[in-house]
DNA sequence: AGTTCTCCTTGACATTTGTCAAGAATTTTA
DNA sequence: TAAAATTCTTGACAAATGTCAAGGAGAACT
C-alpha cells in the first residue's frame, strides 16, 4: 500500500497531486493480478476505468474479425492508461493484454472523478496525453500508408536500439510478435530480417540481434 | 459578425457558452479566406490555433516524404478544429488544406484560453472530442492493417451512400482523391470500381455512381 | 534421455498492389 | 471554337506481400 503511494508519486497526472489525494487514490484502488495472455479490458466492452501499471507489461491490441492481431503500443511499469469509455461512454476500440505476469491497480470512473475535479489542471494534462496518443496513431498510419514492411520493421528495430551505444539487444519478441506490430506475417518478417543480415545491416543469433549499420536502417525509413 | 455569433451557437463546445462569451469569441476571431488548394496549417509547423469552419471544406492531409498524400478526414461547415500544438506545443502531424474556397475563423491559443477557463466543463468535452478522433484513427489503422484496398474503398463508398434510400451519388471526388483516402493509386481505384460494376454492385457514369447491391459492399468490409 | 511443443526457416506459389505508358474522354482555358 | 490541361481507362509488367507446407532447431516437460 505504501509502496503504491510511493510509486504513484512518480506517475503521470497523479505525481503532482498532494500526498493526501494519493493516499485516497491508493485506498480506492482495485488491485488486479494478470497472468501472461490475460486481458484486463476487451475490445467492444464499455470500460470506464483508469489503470496504473505497477509491474509487468501490457499490450494495446487490435483484433480483426479474421482473428489477426495488431499491437499498437505497450504499457510499461508506472504508466497510467485512461479507458476511452471514460470520456465518451462508448466501447473500447482495442484490448489490453498482459504479455508478462502483471500487477495493475484500477479505478472506476466514479471513484476517480471526484479526486480529478479537485485538480482542474489535470484535465489539461489529459488533453495533452490524448494528443500524444493521437500523434502515436498518426505515426502508425504513416507507416502503414507509406512504408513497406521492411520500413516499418526498421522503425521498430531502431526503437529497440534506441540507446546509441548499445549495439546488441535481446530477442525477446518472437517473429509472430514482431509481425503483429508491423501488421504482417511471421514468415515475411523472418525473410526481411535475414535479408538485413545478408546485407550486413545486423547479425542474428537465436538469442540476440547485433546492429552493425544503424544508418542503413535509418535510410530504409521513408525511402523517397 | 452577427452571422458568426449565430453560427457559433450551433457549434460544438461554444454552443453551450453564454451569449456574451460567444460575442467575445466573435470579436477575437481572425477571419481567413482560403482558395482551393491553399493550406491553413502545415504539417511540421507549431500551430497553436483553434478554427471554426464557416463555409467550405478542409481536408486533414498527411504528406509523405515521397510526395504522396493521405487524407484522413474532412471538416465541414460548422466544425471546430483544435490544433494539436495547443495541447502539447509540438509540431502539427498533418496539414489542413482547402478543397473548396472556404471561410475560416481562427483564434490563437492566448485569445481563447481565458474564455475556456471560464468553462471548465468544456475541457471534459474536449477530452471526449479527442477520444472521438482517436477512434477515427483506430478505424483507419484497422482498415490499413487488416483490409485490402477493395475493402477500404467499400467502406468509403458506404459512407457516401449513408442515406439508405439514396441510391445515387454525385462523383465529386476524382480517382486521385479517392486513392488518397484509401492510401492507394488512382489506377487501382479505377480498376476496383470497374470490377464492382462488372459484378453488378454499382453502376458508374461520368457524373454519378448508382448503388445496386449495398450488401455486397458490406460483405467486402472485413471479409474474414 | 526422450517426448512434446513452440518457434524458426525456407521454398514454392498465388494474390495483391504499384508503376509505367499510351490513348480516349472530358473539362477548362484561351 | 480550338487548344491545352486534366481525368479516366486499360494493358502489361514488376514488386511486394500473403499463404501453405514441410522440415529443423531449440526449449520445456516428464
Amino acid at each position: 500500500m505504501d509502496d503504491l503511494i510511493k510509486k504513484l508519486s512518480n506517475a503521470e497526472f497523479f505525481g503532482d497531486f498532494p500526498e493526501s489525494d494519493r493516499r485516497t487514490l491508493a485506498e480506492l484502488a482495485i488491485p488486479c493480478q494478470l497472468r501472461v495472455g490475460e486481458y484486463i479490458c476487451h475490445q467492444g466492452d464499455v470500460w470506464e476505468s483508469v489503470i496504473f501499471l505497477f509491474e509487468g507489461n501490457l499490450d494495446w491490441v487490435m483484433l480483426s474479425v479474421g482473428g489477426k492481431e495488431h499491437v499498437l503500443f505497450s504499457l510499461s511499469p508506472n504508466d497510467v492508461f485512461w479507458g476511452h469509455s471514460i470520456f465518451d461512454d462508448k466501447p473500447m476500440p482495442a484490448s489490453l493484454k498482459a504479455t508478462e505476469n502483471s500487477t495493475v491497480y484500477r479505478w472506476e470512473r466514479e471513484a476517480i472523478l471526484p479526486i480529478l475535479y479537485r485538480h482542474p489542471e489535470t484535465l489539461w494534462e489529459i488533453a495533452g496525453m490524448l494528443t500524444g496518443t493521437m500523434r502515436k496513431a498518426r505515426e502508425i498510419i504513416y507507416g502503414l500508408a507509406f512504408q513497406p514492411v521492411a520500413g516499418r520493421l526498421a522503425t521498430l528495430l531502431l526503437d529497440r536500439f534506441s540507446v546509441p551505444d548499445d549495439i546488441s539487444v535481446e530477442r525477446d519478441l518472437t517473429l509472430s510478435a514482431l509481425a503483429s506490430r508491423v501488421a504482417s506475417s511471421p514468415e515475411v518478417v523472418c525473410r526481411i530480417l535475414h535479408q538485413f543480415q545478408t546485407e550486413g545491416v545486423l547479425k542474428m543469433t537465436r538469442a540476440t540481434i547485433t546492429l552493425h549499420d544503424r544508418s542503413a536502417l535509418e535510410n530504409l525509413v521513408e525511402p523517397s
